[in-house]
DNA sequence: GCCGTCCATGGAATCGATACCATGGCGCGC
DNA sequence: GCGCGCCATGGTATCGATTCCATGGACGGC
């Protein structure tokens, strides 16, 4: 490994180019005008030493940092890796850094997390909270008097934008999806409960079958390949089985499908499936799986926008009064219809 | 959004607990020993103003920046979402933060945010480059007398540690498997040959026909399903069609293998199917798809394992002169035989 | 030819945390 | 009882870039 070289400073390229550091520090930033024979110096002066600014002195001097945060559950996770992906995008054409965090859902870890940011003086920050009630999450955050912007799952009570699907709406869509195709015992496989999202699913598909006069029947035991086996199968040779499975979530989705496949369940003639998430897979399988699909880039995009605005607003104090209040942005999900559903089995 | 607080300082702190800026920073740091009634005094201070230590003034102060880089041409990619979770577990588990940027494999941006992150003091970074054979942001990287890790592609001629996979034996065993299986006219479908481990794969693939006196069939033409269509439909109807494909990555396993669906190829019948990186439904669809898997987590774990080595040397360098080259890691693949190469379907 | 003005430039204070060095007070040993 | 030493604590220079204010020189107008 190389010796670590100490890094030039601007008084060496003031003093190798023969001027002050006030004007070296004109020439970096261009803020004011500086005779092009001295600029030239400087600039040879910067290129000989490799100088490159030290940003932690700028940013004591009061600058903003150029650095966001993002916390999310998981990067591995196709959902959130996407949602990331847009937000270093949109952080990019900010001219700014973006740091990556991973909770696992965990309160204590979020916390962590944010402190831990906010020690670095982040200009802002995403969130994707783990639990969407946790008022201790809600007040750290409040007392930052940072802009923060949660995605996914909006922070209850705080007053903190929020970039969110309509879960509600999408769950319940399918829901009647299946409903029109005739189904009549339509099982929602829900996985987990404890997230926002999925809470918001289960009302939207138990809205859907109550008022259609049908029984809502959840079940939660879905975590992996053994227990999805184990759910269908039972399910299905008990009395009065399902003609439709609705899942919650990806992973659920695949346990199910995986499971169905294995028993020899035929799709969608005794047993129909709507998931919840799209998957690059799910319209290749045989039969292609019907599913909801969510605006992932968008969520992720939207959120980082909204952030940088709050950023710009937050530094521009002014006229701040008016567009202070929170903007809860709730966008819609399209039912991507394939043949796992009954639907005849459409192009892609 | 909240009016921008100013944040409270180490002097107010102590102003406050009745103490000086050297008492205050002691009990932060707990570096030396502080009377048990002052300490609990500067606490109260502390929570009450809600004080954070400034990172700024820290780094300024000639703290390292605890934060690293990790260049990547994308985060959406599941394979380097999977890296990036990896590498952001060791960061943390280190104290530090992680910067996430993407290049899309372009030299340009790869060597402008080489800048960023310089400028940005980071302790080090993980690079994926885009071209393994760039001399540019192998001089770029040199100058900078950092610690740097190579990861999936080396960085040639550079005295980088890497961590990769070997393509190269992944691809070969694979092909060779394809042989034992009886196969005689195997096409590898490689999509984009640039990159650095594709050509590896090629080579790995080449190796094994040769020796074994079949043809080297390539195709490069893929990059979408219509692609993968017209280049599946054409040969097949084509004098000597395949009776193989092995494709070098996972974009373009899927193109061809719903191309192939979509035609009515019977896999693994008329043609096999073998695929390069393992996905999460490869297991699932029908026929199950033989892939060869690459030690994902374990290639961003095993450089950011070794970017914090490198970190530590840094700061100590008495010891730094033999264990000063660079370590070339490699890693290596296993095949998951399942049935789209001919294999008996095992189980998973 | 003299003075006012503008322009290029430089000196030095500043941001916040740290660490060197100094100091005052107390206890203990002889 | 006196002095030495140790311990808790504080003052202050320092890191590097920015910026307010000052200064000196040149040029133009009258």
């Amino acid at each position: 490994m190389t010796t670590h070289r100490k890094h030039p400073t601007v008084s060496e390229v003031a003093r190798l180019a023969g001027v002050g550091t006030t004007t070296v520090s004109r020439v970096i930033n261009g803020s004011l005008r500086v005779d092009p024979k001295t600029m030239a110096r400087v600039r040879r002066a910067i290129d000989k030493l490799g100088y490159m600014p030290n940003q932690a002195a700028r940013i004591l001097r009061g600058a903003r940092t150029r650095t966001i945060g993002l916390l999310i559950p998981s990067i591995a996770d196709p959902f959130f890796s996407s949602c990331a992906e847009a937000v270093q995008e949109i952080a990019r054409a900010n001219d700014s850094l973006l740091i990556v965090m991973t909770t696992g859902n965990d309160p204590h870890t979020e916390i962590d997390n944010v402190n831990v940011l906010m020690r670095h003086r982040v200009d802002g920050m995403i969130v994707a909270p783990g639990n969407s009630q946790s008022t201790v999450l809600r007040d750290v955050i409040e007392r930052l008097a940072l802009p923060v912007v949660a995605m996914d799952r909006p922070l209850s009570g705080a007053r903190v934008p929020s970039v969110v699907a309509n879960n509600f709406s999408g769950a319940s869509l399918a829901t009647r999806h299946l409903i029109e195709h005739g189904r009549k015992r339509i099982v929602c496989l829900t996985g987990e409960t404890t997230l926002y999202t999925i809470r918001e699913r289960v009302r939207g598909y138990r809205a859907a079958v109550e008022s259609a006069g049908l029984p809502c029947i959840l079940d939660t035991s879905i975590r992996d390949y053994k227990s999805a086996e184990y759910a269908v199968e039972s399910m299905l040779a008990g009395a009065d089985p399902p003609d439709a499975f609705f899942t919650l979530k990806n992973s659920t989705t695949i346990f199910a499908f995986e499971a169905m496949q294995k028993l020899r369940v035929s799709i969608p003639d005794s047993v129909a499936l709507v998931g919840y998430d799209d998957f690059e897979l799910a319209a290749t399988v045989r039969p292609s799986i019907t599913v909801v699909r969510q605006p992932v880039e968008e969520i992720g995009r939207i959120a980082a926008e909204m952030l940088f605005e709050g950023l710009t607003a937050h530094h521009q104090p002014h006229r701040s009064a008016a567009a202070s209040r929170p903007q809860q942005v709730q966008l819609e999900t399209r039912l991507i219809r394939r043949s796992s559903c009954g639907c005849p089995s459409s192009t892609l």
